[in-house]
DNA sequence: CGCACAATTATGCAAGCGTATAATTCCGGT
DNA sequence: ACCGGAATTATACGCTTGCATAATTGTGCG
């Protein structure tokens, strides 16, 4: 009656470890850190609790597994969109800034796990590695988009335009995704992408007229 | 000899919240919320733990009281260094860019806070309220900022400004505390107030001698 | 001075946590 | 076919947590 002891099959260790730290994200995305005890990842990845030590040496290290399994996605995706973008440097860029702050980039589960995962990141020198190293990559990659820019600018001031065009970035995309009925649809991609552009000093494309005109002092008739 | 009952002496009960209020947010910010237990709390604050429950009906409404002080105290603070700030609006947007952009605004803990907090605004509603609250208030003065300068700008232009301002400063504190040592000490102050003139149609004021001539319509006499 | 009552401490409790370990069951090699 | 070991489940333990309640003690008021 009682002993009816749960079927099992038997999963690659990769595959295992793939589960465990897609269900640690969900959870942690969905429910909040604190939700993710081992019992409730173990029960949403289809297996019991036990078998989450027999991968991981500790909770923390599952933790730190999904930790960067999550930016490498992130990575990725940031990645995949670079590379279907059309070849002229100012098409790029704002395809860049367009894809990031629309959706599904911006989007609440991400912002959930980005605000977990910093709580965790302030304690743990390994995280603080990851967090680091995927931050520089990231704006490297503006950094090289903004470079590849009509026009000449010295290293210093590259790593300045960098700085600030991934604030504005960040800091639009972290609204969106906090408080997303603050804002239209396109409304963010469009107010990143003139911030962006008069940040590095290039010519509002969209909405003549209102756009700031930076340098010049006599301008339209 | 166990029975030596504690001393203790009896205080106001406004000053006992908020006594109790310091302490979880000192914890929150130091060690983090799973630091912050209705023991290590009452400890900090020089009480016990069955105290918290004869100011507070629960640990969460402690939270929320806390999550309201400080957001309230962020407000004061960001207010006192305007109001002692010059007259001209120019100077007086310098002044708060470049205040927000250093410490002690600029610091570890307060995002340490910020980001304990993200984490329950997500789940409780009442939270939210708080959280948009303080970022519009963030927001409209900002944009007050913005308004009072030298220019004409329509209510949706201003929309757009502010909301591009506020992601450029929130994303470049958020860097900067979170991630002090990948900048120099006075980088993100100047990196970010050059966004911000760029966003408005300033001109840097290290270029200085044009004045700012924010629209293309006709503004001056 | 002493008394009543609120403020505070002390103790207890059930639930949930991470971890350790024992018991089973699947599955490939022979 | 079956067996040995790895994969997985099951159970248990010690600890911490938030919350409840009982026991005390400080203190303003007569």
């Amino acid at each position: 009656m009682a002993g009816e002891r749960r079927k099992f099959r038997r999963e690659g260790e990769e595959r295992r470890r793939d589960q465990l730290v897609a269900a640690a994200l969900e959870i942690i995305a969905e429910k909040g850190p604190d939700a993710a005890t081992v019992r409730t990842i173990a029960e949403r990845a289809g297996v019991t609790q036990g078998l989450i030590r027999h991968y991981f040496t500790s909770k923390g290290d599952l933790t730190r597994a999904a930790y960067q399994s999550h930016m490498q996605r992130m990575n990725e995706v940031s990645f995949a969109a670079l590379d279907s973008a059309p070849q002229e440097p100012l098409a790029r860029l704002e395809a860049f800034v367009s894809t990031t702050l629309s959706p599904p980039a911006l989007n609440g589960t991400a912002v959930g796990l980005w605000s977990a995962f910093l709580q965790m990141i302030r304690r743990d020198p390994e995280m603080m590695v990851v967090h680091e190293a995927n931050y520089l990559a990231f704006r490297d990659r503006l950094e090289g988009l903004i470079a590849a820019l009509p026009g000449q600018r010295s290293p210093a001031e590259l790593r300045a335009l960098a700085i600030a065009c991934t604030a504005v970035i960040d800091g639009l995309w972290l609204e969106g995704s906090a408080y997303p009925e603050g804002f239209d649809a396109n409304e963010l991609a469009a107010i990143g992408w003139r911030a962006v552009s008069a940040i590095l000093g290039i010519d509002t494309p969209a909405r003549a007229g209102t756009g700031p005109r930076p340098t010049t002092k006599e301008t339209l008739p």
